[in-house]
Order: C-alpha cells, then sequence, then structure tokens
DNA sequence: CGAGATTTGTGCGTATGTATT
DNA sequence: AAATACATACGCACAAATCTC
C-alpha cells in the first residue's frame, strides 16, 4: 500500500520503486514489468495510478509497451558509430511524430541532430547511435 | 467537435491541432495555450482528454506547464557551445530524475552525454548545448 | 479455426488538493 | 478572499491487441 505524501504523488512513489528495480536489475531488460492490474492489487492504487507511474517510465526511455501484451524493459540496442564531418554541430532533441514513425523510435527516445557545414541535417535514435569524434 | 476515428484517438488529434498551431506560429514562444477548460468546451471533450493531448505536446518539449497558471509554448534558449575534446563520444538520452532537478531541465527536454577519452562524463541538457565539432 | 482470458488504450465522470493571480 | 488553472486519485465502460486453449 503506498500512501499519497506532501510533494511525493502515490504515482510517483510507484514509479521510483519500479525505476529502482529496473535500474538494479531486479526486473531485466526484455522482462515484463506487473500489468496495471496486478499493480493496482499489489499497491492498492486505482488502475489510472498505476497507469500513471508506467508513463512516468516509457517516458524516461526505460520501458516499452506493447498494447495487449505487457509492459517490458527496455533492452538496449547494439550502438552504431557516426562519425561527422568536421565543422559539424550536433543537438539533441525529442523526435516530432513524423519522424518517430518514419525510423520507428519508441517514447521517450531522442534523437541526434547533425548538422554539417553545407547545411544537410540528419536525425538519428539516441539509443542506436553515438558520435565518435576524431 | 473531434469524433474518435479508427487509429486517431480524440486526444492524438487534439494535439495534433495545437502542435500545428505551435510549429506554423499561430501559437508564439511564450504564449499561453488554451486552458483546459477552454480546450475542453472548444472541443467537446472530457478534460481528461484536453489533458493527455497536453501531456503529449509535455513529452515532445513543445509546452512547458506553470501550475496555477497555465500552459505556455516553450521559449528557445540561447545555445551555448560545446567543443569537447577529440576522441569522446556523445550520447542523447533522457535525464534521469535527480538530473532533471540538479539542472532545472524541463519535460520533454534530452540530454547530451558526452564521455571524454579519460571516461569522464559531463551532462548538458539538450536546450541550451550544442556540440561544435573542430 | 474460434472463444475466451488477459492486457493495454481511450473516454468519460466525480471529488479534492495545490498554486497562481 | 475569490477565481482560475493545473495535479492527483478514484471510479466505470468499452475498444483493441495479444495470447491461450
Amino acid at each position: 500500500m503506498i500512501n499519497p505524501q506532501p510533494g511525493a504523488a502515490v504515482y510517483m512513489q510507484l514509479a521510483a520503486r519500479l525505476r529502482a528495480d529496473i535500474l538494479t536489475g531486479r526486473l531485466e531488460p526484455g522482462q515484463k514489468i506487473p500489468s496495471e492490474t496486478a499493480l493496482q492489487q499489489t499497491y492498492g492504487v486505482a488502475r489510472d495510478t498505476a497507469r500513471r507511474a508506467i508513463a512516468v517510465l516509457r517516458a524516461e526511455g526505460l520501458v516499452v509497451v506493447q498494447r495487449g501484451h505487457g509492459t517490458l524493459v527496455r533492452d538496449h540496442h547494439a550502438m552504431q558509430e557516426l562519425n561527422p564531418a568536421p565543422g559539424s554541430t550536433v543537438t539533441a532533441r525529442m523526435p516530432t511524430p513524423e519522424e518517430r514513425a518514419d525510423q520507428d523510435i519508441d517514447e521517450g527516445i531522442p534523437v541526434l541532430v547533425v548538422t554539417g557545414a553545407d547545411g544537410r541535417v540528419s536525425v538519428h535514435p539516441g539509443d542506436r547511435w553515438m558520435l565518435r569524434l576524431p
């Protein structure tokens, strides 16, 4: 049972528990976390509250949800290396809905935006690409 | 009035409208978007639905919410440039709750993570820092 | 193949709390 | 003090996807 505390909403406390379970490895990558119904019963909260906790983890990129199946701890992708040209600039932001659809980017995953000295822009999912500077 | 369509939930349609208003400049940076109650009445939806639409834009980093005041189109920060040492690697991810609190990072804003050749790691909010490669 | 169980998604309602103006 | 606006938490019902038998 979780009770509301001043400054710590129930769903945030629940999110913190699940986050800790993920970061310590009690919940392993690829593994299903407890269903909304299970969380509801285990912690004596409404389904809405359980969902809100999971939404926090989704926004952090810690879990991925498969409708009709369950919610899984995110698996690590193999990272590929980018070697941007000298003079390029690099920024990070959340993808647009189009970019998410086009490149199949999960929730809570930002993109690396590389702008070449010639002005050409390329966008790379942050869970699959990293930069290595020469 | 917005009606549910197969494959396009009402809150997603509403989020799309507001997103378009922001990206085209009909809603300018720093400006308040309509309140939840206003959206509720304008589009004939439940408040929950209006909130969900706004939650989408928050996760995209398009708006910031000020409790008790309203929801504003995000203002652009002045970007500062980082010049990472040769051999560094750079990744992008969402910040941890601690990082968000420590560096005062808004919702929907990723971080740039720079790992030096010596293994030292630095974390920079994606809305205030960019990399420029030599 | 279908039927049913499970799980997440959407939409609505109510009530109350907290912050700002 | 009152009005406004967002936050939290509960509830219900049905839809849609997945899985099992």
